[in-house]
Parts: structure tokens; C-alpha cells; sequence
DNA sequence: GATGAATGAGCTTTCATTCAT
DNA sequence: AATGAATGAAAGCTCATTCAT
């Protein structure tokens, strides 16, 4: 990786703690570049606008989720198996790398605007979701999980496991969110299985 | 309800719409005010700010949610079926008031800062969520579904309901919402049931 | 005039002189707001662009010069004195009111990328232009005039006063402009003469 | 002429396309440097800043037309020819190269704050002014022309011409500029003629 | 209650110029 | 000679909020 890669990489990973933390709009450039020791005008070497930052962003946190998943679809074992270890290490990237998640959630999900011109459809979270619909498909095709619309488990799925991150944001939750993994795991497999 | 209380409620009608569609910090009083041919100064006498505006809509929204859950919750029908109620609604409310759940989603889940000071916790929507509860509770209590952690099942249920109308608002879905709703209600089921 | 529309003016008219004196880019909304002793803020109340600004500057200042030509054109005299009041007004015009012709030459004639849009043509030096054509169309009907294209004549005669307003801006004239009346006039009127 | 010198013409004929076309303000020295293939830094081993370019520019432009007026003026014909065939040359360089008279117009004369300082008076033009005045005065001595003040001469030709080029980049001329030569040339020679 | 002109801090973005390599 | 990352001041513009009327 050149230099400059290397600069635009950190100056993904702190505007994904920064945006994640105080939102797109309340997060400026120059905290961006303070953060970084860096000036201003030299942040618009690296990325030409905000907005383009931030759907590079995205689409760098897509594509980490999606090699996790990945790292899990290429295993040998059964559905069941996989789906605890996805919740498992959906839930393992939430407290480890807390700004991914949240950036999924707070930031892309909820500024269409922001995402519109460059990120249109699933442009940039295709790394995420075709592995999902991979390990989906796969499932199905086993007779492991019963056949039915793709987005009618991927709603299930994401939506599960983002409300939850969700209210652990918020500190609603009353236990660790580690507590949660087998309820949801037995969850989402009774509601999928075939 | 006097003059004055409708004049409120018409504010933030036009407040849920545009704010669910441009976004809170995109929409700026201005335009809340020519939406509602009114002035700026008037709409500073029914809201003394922007962010107490966008905490009334919330609470406004999710007080609306819980009384449409609450018709169900009182009706003398199995969890199942109540489930399936439940989903049904939603979906109606998100084609009918789309604002509503989008404000829910888009807005209020995503911008805490703005809804730090008066709404921590679920202060702001609990009108809503007290109802899930009450129908999680009593049907955990018949003994139709299983007894587990109570944000277990929220996470769920609402994850999974305001996943799928991200994923319609992003026009991601192929088949209109309600093609979902058999497929959903009968997941939510196995997941939960006893 | 409304007080807005006297507030308007005003601020045109600094522009006017701001913009003649320092050029376009070099002229800065804060030093016009600070010339007025007004608000960045407020400004944009009254012009909601710079360009908008500018090009409603050229229209007022076309429409000026226009009116004052039309005064010329009214009168029942040869088109021989007609050319002489005419230069005698522009150059009364260049030295009690400089920002106006200034501003024609050097803003509106050598910024095109400014008045592209809202100026294309002559849409917003109409004002002005129309009376010169009067003038000549009807001295060229009298039999005073040759009859010649329109342009030729036009070229001439503006080419001609701008460029000695802007010998004398460059401080290049080694006489009062005033001194140089009677030999343009008749220089002129040489030219054009049938 | 050595390396370094041709270079240093390179970049100059760059600088008055790119200045002529979109003004000294809305070039920057980046997209100098691009539209030559060349770094921006080795730019300043050229010229040490962009105003210097600039001015350097214009003294290039002005010998460029004085040498053009010149191998006129040395020619054994009348003032009447020599005025049509200065008009001529005027008008063949603003259709071959454009950017020059276009410069000429537009940034020398529009931007004084960038020629104040290394161009007062007329100490970068004076390589074409000198030949208008060596014309001029010659061809009053020869008897052919009115003896008028210098500059009331100068400002109807320099005028004109510039006049008319400025009407043909505003598209505004019916007809190729061409077709105005003969016009034009009887005009300036009425206007002058003893 | 109702108006909308006024404020001014703060935003994103640009760009001439420098300098370590 | 040549590179281009880095600087940082300054630009145009926005907007929540106030207040005189």
C-alpha cells in the first residue's frame, strides 16, 4: 500500500469515529482534520468533497463486513453454525470497532442525501449484503433453511441485529449485548429453518 | 382541542414530513415555516426551539403508534394472529404516513444529539414501546411464546419491521410491502413462539 | 419605493462601486456588507447569489444609461448634436457617477463567466442598447446617417467613449476627459455621416 | 533560443488560453500546470508568482501585435490602406489566435490590481501602443490625417476594434467579423481623414 | 398572535505558494 | 529541474434565533 493510500485509510478510519460518534452533519472538516493533524486543505488532496468521503467510507466498512462474512460462508458447517457465528461476529465488530456498526446505521442509513448520487441502490454495501446473500442462498440450497424471498430474511437479519446494536447505543439494554447472542442466534434460526 | 393545539399539531405534521424526507439538519425552520404559510417568528411562539419541535414529533409519533398496537393488544385473539395485526399495521402506517415511521427511523433513531437532552432513555417513546411490551408479556404469560428476555424480542420485531421499510424506502425491495407481510409474520412466530 | 426596495438599491449601488473599483472577485461579500454597515446574513435576504447580485447591478446600471439616452432621443435636434449630447452625457456619466461605467467595462464586459447565465445576449443591457439602436435608426431614416449595419455603427460608438473612459481610468490621458469631447464628436459624426 | 526560454513561451501561450477563456481569477496556477504536463512547482522555477505570469504575458501579447503593426507601417502605401490593413490584422488575430486579443480585453484592461504594480502607465504595452502612435503620427505629417490630440485617434481605433471583437465573442454579431473590414476601415478613415 | 428583517458564527471549499525529496 | 503533498487564510453562503413593529 503507497503512502497516500495509507493517508486516505486513516482519514477513512477516523472520519468513520467521527461521523459515527456526532453524526454526518454535526461532524466538520476541520474536526476531521484536526483529528489528524492535518490541515484542512490538504484533506482535499486525499478526498474532493465531504460527501464523496463518506461513500468511501461506506464503502470501506461494507467490504471489512463482507470479508468477515465471507471468512464464515467458506467454513464447513451448518446453517445453524453460521448463523451464530454471524451474530457472533456482527456483535464482536459492534464493541471492537464500534464506529463500523454505527457508521452502518446512524450515518448511511439515515442521510439519504448524502449517499444518493454516488451509493444509489446498494452501490456501495454490495461487498456486505452479497455475502449475506451468499450464505443465504447456500442455506436454502442445502434444505437447511426454508425458501423464501431473499429481502424477507435479510430484513430479518440486519434489521435484528442493527435494532440491537441500536439500543445498546442508547443504553437501553439491561445486560452486555454478548448476553443477547444465543436468544438471538435460536431466534433467527427458528424463524428461518426449514 | 383549542386553536392553539391544532395550530401544534399542524406543525408537526409538516415537521414529520420534511424532516423524515430531508433530513433534520436539512430542513431548516424556514422551510417548516413557508410549508405551513406562516412565519418564521409565529412558529418560534409554538416551539420555542428547533430540537423541542423535533422531541414533541416523536413523541407525538410514537404516542400514534402505541394507540394503533394498543387496538390490538385489547382484542381477543391469539399471539399469532396479534402478530400478524401488528405487522399488518405497521406496513399501513409506513404506505399510509410514511413521515411517521420514516421520522422513527430516519430521524429519531439516527440524530441522537438531538434528542439527547429531552428524550434519553425512551422517555420520548414509550407510548410505543410500553404497548409491544404489554403484548410480549401477556402472551409470554398464555404460554404461546417463549420466555425470554424482553429486548430479545423487541430487537426482533422492530429491527426487523423497520428494516424492511428501510430497505422499500431504498427502493431496494422488488415486491410492494405487503407482498412481505405473511413471510415476516409467520418468521416473527417461530422465532418466538413457546 | 418600499424601504426594501430602497434597501436594494443601495445596495447596488455600493456594489456598483465596489465591483468598478476592485473588480468581482476581488470584491468580497463582507466588504460590501461591511460598507453598508449590514449583516453578511441580511444581504443575502435582499440578493441571494453574488451573480444575482452583480447581474441585477447591470440591469439597473443599463436601464440608467438607457433612460438618460432616451432623454437625448426625445428631443427634436439633428443627429449631429444628438452625438454630441450623447458624448457630452456619457462622459458626465463617467465622471459624476464612475462606478457605472466602470462597472460596464470592467465587470460586465470582461467577466462573462458571472453573467452567463442570467445575462445571456444582451438580456441584461437591453435597456441601453435599444436606445442606441433608436438614435441610429432614426438619424440613418432622416437621411443623416449612412445607412450601415448596425453593429459597425454600435462598435464605433461604444468601442470608442469605453475605450476613452478607460485611457483616462489608466490615468494614460494627458487632458481633462472633457477636453476630448468636440474631436470625438466630430470623429463621429465623420464616421457615420451619409 | 534556449530550453529554458521556450518552456518559459510555453507556458505563457497556455496561461493566455486559460486566462483569456475563463479570466485571471478562474485559472489557477493547477490547472496552468495540467493543461502543460508539468508540476506545479517546477511552474514557479518559471515565473515566481502568478501576477508576474500574468504580466509577462501581456508584454509578449503587445510586442506580438506591435510587430504585426509594424511590417505595416514600414510598408510605401497610404493611410487609407495602412488603416484597412491594421483592421485586417486585428481582426485575423482575433479569429487565429483568440486568446491573445481576448486577453487583451479581458484581463489586461479588466484586472487592474494585477497589473498595478509591474505595469503602470502603459509599460507592458508599449510595443504595440508605440506603432498605433508611429501610424498616426506619420501619416498626420504626410498630410493624409486630421492632426488631432493623439489619444482622441487611439481611443476611436483601439476602441472600435475592441469593441467589435467583444460584441463577436458575446455572439452578438449577425455576421462573421469578416464582413465588417470594409465598414469599418471607411469609417476610422472618415473619422481621421484631413 | 403574527411578521420577516437582522444577526453572526460557522460551514464547506478553494488556491497561491512552499519545500522536502 | 522536477514533483506534489502540505499549508492556512479567506471565500461564498446558511440558518437558528431574536425582536421591533
Amino acid at each position: 500500500m503507497s503512502k497516500k493510500e495509507k493517508k486516505r485509510e486513516s482519514i477513512i478510519n477516523i472520519s468513520l469515529e467521527l461521523f459515527s460518534k456526532y453524526g454526518f452533519h454535526k461532524t466538520t472538516i476541520p474536526d476531521i482534520a484536526k483529528a489528524l493533524n492535518m490541515s484542512v486543505g490538504n484533506l482535499y488532496n486525499y478526498f474532493k468533497s465531504k460527501e464523496i468521503l463518506a461513500q468511501d467510507a461506506i464503502i470501506y466498512t461494507s467490504n471489512y463486513l463482507g470479508s468477515k462474512i465471507k471468512d464464515i460462508n467458506i467454513q464447513d458447517i451448518s446453517a445453524k453454525e453460521k448463523i451464530k457465528k454471524i451474530v457472533e461476529v456482527y456483535f464482536k465488530i459492534a464493541q471492537d470497532k464500534p464506529q463500523m456498526i454505527e457508521y452502518f446505521l446512524r450515518v448511511y442509513l439515515s442521510n439519504r442525501e448524502v449517499f444518493k448520487d454516488g451509493c444509489s441502490g446498494m452501490a456501495c454495501v454490495s461487498g456486505f449484503v452479497t455475502e449475506i446473500m451468499i450464505f443465504f442462498e447456500s442455506a436454502v440450497e442445502s434444505g437447511e433453511l426454508r425458501d423464501q424471498d431473499f429481502f424477507s430474511a435479510f430484513g430479518l437479519f440486519m434489521g435484528y441485529l442493527g435494532g440491537m446494536v441500536f439500543l445498546k447505543g442508547e443504553d437501553i439494554l439491561p445486560q452486555e449485548i454478548d448476553f443477547y447472542i444465543e436468544d438471538i442466534s435460536v431466534n433467527i434460526y427458528n424463524a428461518l429453518k426449514a
